[in-house]
DNA sequence: CGGAACATTGAGAGGGATCAATGGACGTGG
DNA sequence: CCACGTCCATTGATCCCTCTCAATGTTCCG
């Protein structure tokens, strides 16, 4: 065990309630235990693993900010998702045995390491986790295809709007604030998770505040009318 | 059981190279075959299941050609994927226990029906189908993420190439033609899964074939220089 | 204090959307 | 077998949203 592995256990963790053990009867939670082996600590800027590294584990996050992101042979890239605690990331490695995307710490991280050929074992002891597991990867899909339709079918406005209205609903169900936030992430990191150019996510971040929904300053956002906001994602109150 | 529904076995299917048993023993598969309860047939337009619906089962395609979708209240929708043989339709579902997408028929076409419950108690016996079912559900979402970097970051010429290339080696891997296929799907059904106006993928499939690239008669697709369409998609051979 | 990284704002260009009209393909019924 | 209607595809003209290029401003940190 390396100086950065630390020994930790999901039963007395205080993110269970939002984390892979969700739900899990406590006797099934110390199972748990034996799966989740050591933490990792990743400094902001580094990579928790990269695309065409071998896959042998998934990762909870415990604190920081990760995001994932897809990059094509011409240097072309995507932020496929950023993931705050208690969310799990290396889904995308286990149909090939390499992961497809990076990991990169947006702030100093750590993280639970899962080796999945152990968390397939457990699994096959009790259906509980083994059903879990799988609303995981499922919840994963359904937010892919929620994304596909932010990039395939809104304007700017409505893109960032959805975007702010999720981060604070996920900073909300971690016992933050409802209307303010700070931004861990780039202007140039939000628009290419947007499908914008870093220009457009700061106009569009500009022309939110003139409006008086929102006010910015920086990686400080607090939002003023949520309601405004989503009227912009989704304008059906208007009928 | 209806009178839809037919006694079937993927252990003497012949699509059980590329279906979900794909890589199992023989044995194996024969246990498979008690998940595989029935078969059922959808006709064309119509829906296998909607979003909103109880999730009970996945669906292996046996024929035809299928579209998933999803709509926003505001009537707005976007198609998340096209499914052809031997791909398994209604992961969305697991992880609330409700679809959230719709699954419509391109085609008349014929599922087989595995009720998600027994899926989950084989899993438990044999590790091999439990990694084949986490391996079908990455690959679901590495695609979504490919997707994602499609919507976010290639031009109009860029997604229409990649989806043909798409396309064509998905058909190829079932024994078609790698340079011919006949479209299952509208222009603007193509449209909406690559986040284009229908006029536009029309305006993309006409300057294709003035390049020489494609030649196009409506449904109709030849694929006249791979090389070519590989290289919009991602250039960097210019290199 | 100076530099690097990040953010804001402006002006102009361009790609795709929108609006609109025409043209085929296909199925149904006369 | 042809006539007709419907659905789908093509093409043109114009508009607008976002990108691109460029300059300036801010924050943070060595």
């Amino acid at each position: 065990m390396d100086l950065h592995s630390i020994k930790v256990a999901c039963s007395s963790c205080n993110l269970r309630e939002l984390c892979l053990p969700m739900g899990l009867k406590p006797d099934e939670m110390q199972k748990l235990d034996t799966v989740v082996s050591n933490r990792k600590r990743i400094k902001r800027g580094e990579a928790l693993f990269s695309a065409g590294e071998r896959f042998h584990a998934l990762f909870a996050v415990r604190s920081g900010f990760f995001k994932t992101r897809i990059t094509t042979p011409d240097g072309r890239d995507q932020v496929t998702g950023f993931q705050m605690t208690g969310e799990i990331i290396g889904l995308d490695g286990i149909v090939s045995d390499h992961h497809t995307c990076d990991a990169v710490a947006l702030e100093d991280a750590e993280v639970c390491v899962m080796p999945f050929s152990k968390l397939e074992e457990l699994s096959r002891e009790f259906s509980s986790l083994q059903h879990h597991v799988h609303k995981i990867m499922s919840r994963e899909i359904v937010r892919d295809q929620g994304v596909m339709l932010l990039l395939g079918s809104m304007r700017a406005e409505e893109r960032l709007a959805a975007f702010l209205l999720n981060l604070v609903q996920r900073l909300h169900a971690r016992g933050f604030s409802q209307s303010e936030l700070v931004l861990r992430m780039t202007r140039e990191e939000i628009g290419s998770y947007l499908g914008l150019k870093l220009e457009t996510v700061s106009r569009t971040f500009s022309k939110f505040a003139e409006e008086g929904v929102v006010e910015v300053k920086q990686r400080y956002v607090m939002i003023k009318n949520t309601e405004a906001l989503k009227a912009i994602v989704d304008p059906t109150p208007c009928a």
